[in-house]
DNA sequence: CGCTCTATTTATAAGAG
DNA sequence: TCTCTTATAAATAGAGC
């Protein structure tokens, strides 16, 4: 099991790559809670998938589009 | 170095939870890279820290507004 | 798909400079 | 605050069901 230091380059088996995006999926909405809980932080993960899903992690009270919005404020306002 | 099972709740000391935010951010941001790279995913992901600060990350070549527009456009039409 | 298992890689907390 | 170190915790690739 983890036969070698991992390669960071498209996986072309598309079988493994579904695998791999769903493992790595959870794994990076489990970093961005941590982070939103560990430092008090707002949060926010989109990801598209290459078979056109849509996946998204917000720790935002009100959720992404409130949290997306506060963001495009802040910087309108800074 | 990693004395114990770390406890996923808010770090109260500011420094402390200043240099984990630090730390983690960059952790997150390179784990949302790898996936991209690998799944062939559009990844974006967006931090707003207790301090007031933005940070973004984003692989799509137009940037994350067209990332964030063209996922709204896809639940729209979805 | 969506789990479990586990050897191994990877991330990281705390310390040092 | 940044960089490096290093022990340890955490993630995960590949396999099996």
């Amino acid at each position: 099991m983890v036969r070698g230091k991992t390669v960071i380059e498209k996986i072309e088996n598309t079988t493994s790559r579904q695998v791999t995006f769903s493992k790595r999926k959870g794994g990076l909405f489990k970093k961005a809670r941590e982070l939103g809980v560990l430092c008090d932080a707002q949060v926010g993960v989109l990801l598209f998938s290459n078979t056109g899903r849509l996946y998204d992690y917000s720790n935002s009270n009100t959720g992404y589009t409130t949290l997306y919005r506060s963001i495009c404020l802040s910087i309108y306002l800074s």
